[in-house]
Parts: C-alpha cells; structure tokens; sequence
DNA sequence: CTCTTTTTTTGACTTAAGTCAAGGATATGT
DNA sequence: ACATATCCTTGACTTAAGTCAAAAAAAGAG
C-alpha cells in the first residue's frame, strides 16, 4: 500500500524541472502543493486573471489558447503530463496571457505564487530547469510565427505531421493525438479549410487517413509542401 | 578622458541583464567581452549557424527574422541597446533559431559561449534577469501568434501603432521607427497590402500618415479595428 | 442497440490579401 | 545639385482560405 505523500515526492522527482532537487527541498513542496483534478473541458484559467500559482500536469492534457472578439481560437499549446502550466505568469506577477482548457480528466499539483518564488530563490536549480524549460517554448513558438506567416495551410499541416512522426518516432503512421477540429485550430485554420487539404492529399496518395490515424505514402512530397515547393494539390 | 575599460564596465553596469553584478563580477567579464561593430545591413548570425556567444547591444539596432524557401521575411524582433541577442542558443547550446541583421551601424559586446556560461553558474542574479527577459519575449511572441492568427492586417496594424504610442508616451502623433517595408514585414504582410491600408485608413480620417510620422485622429475606430469589430474601410 | 449530440465533410460563394508590373517618390552618395 | 539606387504607391489580376449552410459520419449517452 502506497503513501500518498511519499507517492507526491516520488512523482515530482520524476519531473524535469525538480531534478537535482534535495529530498529536503521536495518535503517542502510536498506541504504546500495542492492536487488539483480537472473534468474534460474545464476551465483551468483565462486570459487576464490573476495568477496565483502554477500547475505541473500529472496526468491529462490541457490547451493553451488565445481567443479572437469573434470566438475563433488559436492553439498555443497541447500540455502533457510533467509539463509546467502558467509558470511564466506566477514567476512574473503578470496575469495570464492566454487561457488553459483541460481537454482531457486531468490531474496537477498546483504550487501557489509566494511559496514557487521564495523556492526559484532558494534553489538556483529549479531556475536553470524553468530556464531550459522556457528557452524551448521560445524555439517552439519561432516556429509557430514561422508557419503561421511563411507557410501557407498545407505546409503547416505537413510540418506538423513530420514533427508527429520524428516525436513518436514511428515509421511512417502517425496516431493524430486531438481531433481534427482542435488540430485545425492549432495549425491557425478552420476545420473545413484542413478537411479538404487532407482530402486533396489523399487524392494525390501524398496521406492515407482513416479516423485519426494518418500514413504518410510520399514523405518527399510532403515535405517539399513543407518547404514550400509548388507541388499541385 | 575617459578610460575604456571603466567605459566598459560602466556600459554594462547600466544593462539591465547585468544588474546587481558585484563590481567584481563586471571586471572579470570586462576581460572577456569583445567590443564589435556591424555596418548597416551587416548580417551578424544566420539560423542554423552553431552559436558562439551572445551580444548586448551598445547602439544601433538588429532585426531578427525568418526566412521563407522564396525568400520572404518575417521579422520576429526589432532588437535595441541594451538588448540580448542569442543568449538563448548560447544558453542552451543549440544552433541560431533565426537570422539577425544591424539595419543601423550597431556597436556590441560579445560574450563568448563557455565564459557566459560559467558566469550564469556562478551569478544566479544573472540568471534571473535572463529569466525576466525571456518572460517578456514569451508574452511578446504570445501577442504576435495571437496576431498572426486571429486578426487581419488592419487589426495588426492598429495593434502596432497603438502599442507604439503607449510605448513613447506620445499624445497621437506615432514616429515609426522603421521603414514601411520593414514593418509589412513584421506584422507578416506585403508593402503593397500595408501601404493600401495606410490609404484607406488615411481616406477615412481614422489615421494622418506624413512619411514615418503617423497622427492618430480616430483612435477609438482603431481600436475597433484591433478588437475586430468590423469598420469598413 | 438506438437515439442524440458532436464532429467532419462537401458544395457554393465571398473576400482578404498576395503577385506582377510599372510609375512616382524619397533617400544616398559624389 | 546631380545621378543612382532604394523605397513606396497604385492598378489589374489571381488565389488561398474564410464563411454559411446542410448532409454525412462518428462518438457518446441511456
């Protein structure tokens, strides 16, 4: 039988952004972090609150989203187990600047503002993993500025299947991880405008999708799509 | 007649990143830094290039941008004195994720990758101007996908002319501190797209363009420009 | 398994914005 | 002030992608 407080310390060991993290420093955390469980689509913040804490994932997913006046959303963000959630937020003192749905049951510790800042400055480590943790969603949204500006629909979708595939490190089928609508929104496009580019991949045998399950047939040419090759579709 | 080495070590002292460095700290990175200056147009890094270092800009200014296969330019960042350039990639030892050009005569220190490093470790204040400094590039790339994305040209322009103005403090006259080709290419358009809206916006008494000086005459339709309530132009 | 709800697809249409090309304006250097 | 190069504007045209509406398919609930 398990103790829940030894199964927290042992769960947060297991993050990236506690490791080198002393026994002593996690006991800490372990009495100030509060499990939190979100139902599918629940909200777990909006644009423009007020952090008061941060939240790793344990389990579930969450999107990071932007909303336009006219309901349209963009995808920042499809968080996964272990990832950081408004820790950018609670470090600064800013509000939120986007909102998080949970799209799946999820669990999070969350870890409230005061006691995360006095623990960055207690423990230089955590700022070095927050650091790494930060420089890559830099990495990630430069290319999201990228392929929203330099590519068109097709390119976008094609970059994103190829970033699947190298991921899951498959051969060539990838199992598409949110529905299509969700990944229309995270490509900056609308669901009828990604139905008919699968469709018209399909027709050239460049994809072959059955539900959300995608093959690619001719990675050349998806990825001359990519790099914005004139292939006709 | 001043010193150059106190010169130096006064510069820095006056940067945000190398606030609350000991006296001591600032000397010894005095002996590392080399002192560069690029020409105007001068490229100072291409993405994909193995970083060697990070620079602070002393004077001048840098555009960073991506380039497409057919070569258009989509500028990330207009970067000014006192600003870090590639710390990231020198942080995190990946290559330049993006271009960077002086489009002034720009002066800059250069600080090799592994005598930065070893300061980061050794200078945990450091650390945390680097981490505010890349919060607020993460919010700012935040705004651009959200720009990007969920609003069209005129929203952008709006957007950037706004944050202009709050930026310098003005009343409603907006000095662009780039040319108009540069800022199309920033807000992810063409000249021709951009300079159409100026037009029309000019025809509608919303804007007063006199060469890079802009006047705002009808600020709250720009704002409903921005927030995407639909002003016909 | 059936009924309901949500997601996806398709068709017809509209529109924002890109492209190409040419003329005008502005800046830069000598 | 001149010439040269760069930048900006304008017109005519093309096109990618958005919108609206409705049918088809798939997923979820009872």
């Amino acid at each position: 039988m398990t103790n829940p407080k030894n199964d927290n310390v042992l769960l947060m060991s297991k993050m990236p952004i506690f490791h080198n993290l002393s026994e002593h420093a996690l006991k800490m955390l372990e009495r100030i972090l509060i499990r939190k469980t979100f139902a599918k689509s629940e909200n777990i913040f909006s644009e423009g609150d007020e952090s008061a804490g941060f939240y790793i994932l344990i389990k579930g997913r969450v999107k990071v989203f932007k909303l336009s006046m006219e309901g349209k959303e963009q995808i920042l963000h499809i968080m996964e187990a272990k990832e950081l959630l408004g820790a950018v937020s609670a470090f600064a003192g800013n509000p939120y600047p986007a909102h998080a749905d949970a799209i799946e049951k999820t669990e999070a510790f969350f870890f409230p503002r005061n006691e995360f800042v006095s623990l960055v400055k207690r423990e230089p480590s955590v700022v070095m993993n927050i650091m790494a943790n930060l420089s890559m969603r830099l990495q990630h949204f430069t290319n999201m500025i990228e392929n929203l500006s330099l590519k068109e629909v097709p390119g976008r979708l094609g970059a994103y299947l190829l970033y699947l595939c190298k991921r899951t490190g498959c051969g060539d089928t990838v199992e598409m991880d949110i529905s299509k609508g969700q990944l229309a929104s995270f490509l900056g496009t609308s669901p009828e405008t990604l139905s008919r580019i699968f469709k018209k991949m399909s027709e050239k045998n460049i994809l072959e999708i059955k539900g959300r399950s995608v093959r690619i047939l001719r990675r050349k040419d998806l990825k001359d799509i990519v790099d914005g090759e004139k292939v006709k579709l």
